[in-house]
DNA sequence: CTGCCAAATTGGTCCTACCAGATTGGCGTG
DNA sequence: CACGCCAATCTGGTAGGACCAATTTGGCAG
């Protein structure tokens, strides 16, 4: 089996003029509940036409990012609340920053879902499962032995950790997560001894869940995702962790 | 303070052109990989502008439904594997019944979060969230007076639940999942006994995340799912739980 | 058979026009 | 002056035509 999928960029149409609303929108001081300038006037403000406007507003509605309401106007929503999901995904594939505080929530969250998918895994998974990921452990070492950047493979490898939950619901919101970070993971990953570091991880997670093992298996995805998060957290200058583990995300003792 | 925000629903646009897309796709027994016709050619096989049906691909594009390439034509995509989180909840919104599977998926993950929400919330909240918490908690009580549907409290209480994690990210997610469920938790708690006793849950997790017990909440936010989860499972036919708790139904194979 | 160029096809963009519903403003009436 | 009605206007929603650039296709010439 080769590197397995490549990961899914969700490539929406066009990212510029999305971009672009965001940014009059954030540039003119719009609020949430603020009404948008007429399409007609916003079209001939940005200099595209009228259609391709609306296209970039129908995925902004989509990802409850603004709303429409007929014969009335376009009307920002309040984002941080009742902005999808997706929303993040893609105001980050735009080029804007995440914050520190968006970095930690989101790997707070992201810790939960693979707490859930390996828990899931040990109980469902099939040889097949078992067998693809130990093809990208090997994949990956043939990486690490280059001394390359194992970030596909990891991403790869976490792909496949989900699958192995069976439940494709987990899996494509772990992919959105995969999605999302895939640039900073890139970034870490730059270090090869971060990327041996990992691997190994990866290989006692497989371990343990070939013997169905869900409570080992969680802590040591716990560890190695403990790992990623003290170092952004380093890196980012936030509250570090005083003593040696991650402080609150410790659920379901 | 009184009823608290009313569910978000994800209004998109033209629901209707979407859902005729995909079941144009469905009907004609389009596989993933497979070109759509032309947009030209669609949008007359449906009857509206082009401009329209590309507003519809534009949204469709962002759930990562279909791959719009240039030059090239449009693509279905994986959607189980590759679709966004949101194209579950817009599909299912566009009156496609749930199936059995994607339930229990639903409520398997929603559990994860919920339990990740519970416990970031001990550890978080503040006296405003706990005040708020309580006020829904009254509002909930006058309507079971009143042998209402407390369906939208529900909402409400675990949506201010989710914010007592200060977690933005994981707030939208379940918000996202609120959405999805929110017809089938109208019909749950079509029974006021129901109701009763999920109030009773509620006043429960609430003395738990005011004294902060972690612990105690995450175990009383499993019960509390877990009474939703086994009554959908015997809804829908699907294995019913021997024991006490929710077990990890695995495949075949 | 090979190589090349023109025609057709595709999504991407723009423009104009019209519709229906809602708002606004002014004019006429009481 | 005050009230009420109707027309003008503004809104998003939709349709259809036109053009572009890139790709594919097809046939013609060598």
């Amino acid at each position: 089996m080769s590197i397995a999928r490549s990961p899914i960029d969700s490539a929406t149409g066009n990212r510029d003029l999305i971009k672009r609303v965001v940014e009059f929108a954030q540039a003119k001081g719009y609020a949430p509940g603020d009404r948008l300038p007429a399409e007609r006037v916003l079209a001939e403000k940005l200099g595209v036409g009228r259609n391709s406007l609306r296209e970039a507003l129908a995925t902004l509605e989509t990802l409850r990012v603004v709303e429409s309401r007929p014969n009335s106007g376009i009307y920002l929503r309040e984002v941080t609340t009742e902005g999808s999901f997706e929303a993040i995904v893609l105001l980050s594939q735009l080029g804007s920053e995440p914050s520190a505080v968006e970095i930690r929530e989101t790997i707070e969250v992201r810790a939960s879902l693979e707490r859930q998918a390996i828990t899931l895994g040990c109980a469902r998974r099939t040889d097949a499962d078992l067998a693809a990921l130990k093809g990208i452990l090997k994949d990956t070492d043939a990486i690490i032995a280059a001394a390359g950047n194992i970030a596909d493979c990891d991403q790869a490898f976490h792909l496949a950790l989900a699958g192995a939950s069976h439940n494709s619901v987990l899996t494509r919101m772990l992919n959105a997560f995969y999605c999302l970070t895939l640039a900073r993971r890139r970034l870490f990953f730059a270090d090869p001894a971060r990327g041996a570091a990992s691997a190994a991880g990866h290989r006692r997670i497989v371990a343990a869940l070939e013997k169905r093992d869900a409570t080992r298996a969680t802590t040591l995805m716990d560890q190695h995702l403990g790992n990623a998060q003290v170092y952004w957290k380093g890196a980012l200058g936030g509250p570090t962790p005083t003593g040696k583990r991650i402080e609150v995300d410790r659920p379901k003792g």
